[in-house]
DNA sequence: CGATGGTTTGACGCTACTCAACATAAGTGG
DNA sequence: CCACTTATGTTGAGTAGCGTCAAACCATCG
């Protein structure tokens, strides 16, 4: 049977006096100079419609490592983007057992699934420190009237979500513990790479093993001996909570995983 | 290392002459007379929107068992309904290995993540004979901008796909062989409830073992065994392609997952 | 009938889990 | 500054759940 993860993880690893990243918590401009949107690694928008999302835009809120952004048996139907940090959505068993479903980078929107409840819930929390904006929480029916095209983005930002939790299941149903560890590092770093983290050649890396094995559906000894034989390969590096992929090739053929650059998603 | 599966599979089960239920195939009237919307096992919707959708829908399809509907490698983007009958997303991996996502039943909306297509690909095939009703390629856009109100249901039904998802991958991820065979029987049976499917206490079940492995995560050979355990404990029956469940208490409490009734979800 | 697809069962082996212990780094309070 | 604690990573030993291989059984079908 599957490990029990711990219930608390502490901020240790993000507190590191690294190349900062998640560390300089960024302040909330208004979203016309949206440092995010700025960087031009997503899909463009029109002054009305960023004018809407700023209005649209509720309350800012940061928050510390390990923080609960959004509570496993909680309905209300937060929704939120997450401007930067680090964050994972989770389910767990009642006998502890978790699993990660997947993990949140900026520009990743929060919440929509609790919108439209199901009874289904599942969790989130923060990795590293995360800013993030909260929209009004009945507003969204008046997104999708008052700016189509928004509510456009919004449903692509749920399908590209799906995409990467089709690739998820793929992992842990189907590839065995080298094989997973591969698509992982592989996966987290093509999608940082899309919002621009990648500095130095390496991203910023705030999991610790115990993430992965809950991510991967594996116990917590087993990642770390296969983690431990993928690094004896000369596959990556994690030094300083920083990955660095030194054969992205060999990841990608272990993987089984395509190793291209992603296409850029909607930013609301 | 997980099971490869068929390439291929064969109209068999869905053929037999039990009571029918895909084995008929309705035809396809106005969707002002849509069998499975005057069900009103799903969401309202305005005169307005109905006629749009009526307009929006460009053709009809019918196909028998085994048909793949969209191909893993393909990007069109294909956008149906299912109408009437079983089928099921895929990704496989380049030695065969297979997964099955989630299964589709009437009423779910098919192909709007190759719409927005991240290279990432998945297939769609029959289980069952299906009805399909196929929209216009580009109209999604239109579809925003002519009726929020619509646009917001397909965002919904990405969603409830979602949560769907989510807690396949905690059953692929964290469940034993046991639990998971509880889990699909018991979410297939509530999915299927919830759209009206349930007759004389049982539903039609055209799924093979080996969908089953490749649902859960599991090879052909533990799968059987694992089914053949809990039909032993009396927990369930299949006979003449038709499912019915003899302990839901039971099989909520091994899969630890909820059995309540499912809420309507929108139709398109 | 033989052919085919699906189900079932047994034997065996390996991957991944469990248990347990130890190492290291960082933080805390005295 | 040190003893103590906590989080995390590492390693070894033993085991079991699940995969693989192989073969048989059964039903349907041409």
């Amino acid at each position: 049977m599957p490990t029990k993860s711990e219930k608390k993880s502490l901020p240790a690893l993000s507190e590191r006096p690294n190349l900062a990243t998640a560390e300089d918590v960024p302040r909330f401009p208004p979203c016309a100079d949206c440092a995010l949107r700025k960087s031009g690694r997503f899909t463009p928008i029109t002054v009305t419609e960023l004018a809407f999302v700023q209005d649209f835009r509720h309350a800012n809120r940061v928050a510390p490592p390990g923080t609960v952004l959004i509570r496993e048996t909680s309905s209300e139907g937060k929704l939120y983007t997450l401007y930067a940090g680090w964050a994972f959505r989770y389910k767990t068993l009642s006998d502890g057992r978790r699993q990660i479903l997947n993990f949140l980078l900026p520009g990743d929107f929060i919440g929509l699934q609790q919108h439209f409840n199901d009874g289904a819930a599942y969790g989130v929390e923060a990795l590293t420190s995360v800013s993030l904006c909260a929209f009004q929480q009945n507003g969204l029916m008046d997104l999708f009237k008052a700016l189509p095209a928004l509510g456009f983005d919004v449903t692509w930002l749920a399908a590209s979500q799906k995409n990467v939790l089709d690739e998820n299941l793929l992992t842990a149903g189907r590839r065995n513990a080298t094989e997973r560890v591969a698509t992982l590092l592989l996966q987290l770093f093509q999608r940082a790479e899309r919002v621009g983290l990648v500095v130095d050649g390496a991203i910023e890396f705030p999991l610790n093993q115990q993430h992965v094995a809950d991510a991967l559906g594996l116990s917590l000894v087993h990642t770390n001996k296969t983690m431990r034989r993928l690094l004896g390969l000369g596959l990556y590096r994690i030094e300083g909570g920083r990955l660095e992929l030194l054969d992205r090739k060999a990841l990608s053929r272990i993987a089984d995983h395509d190793d291209g650059a992603l296409r850029p998603v909607p930013l609301i």
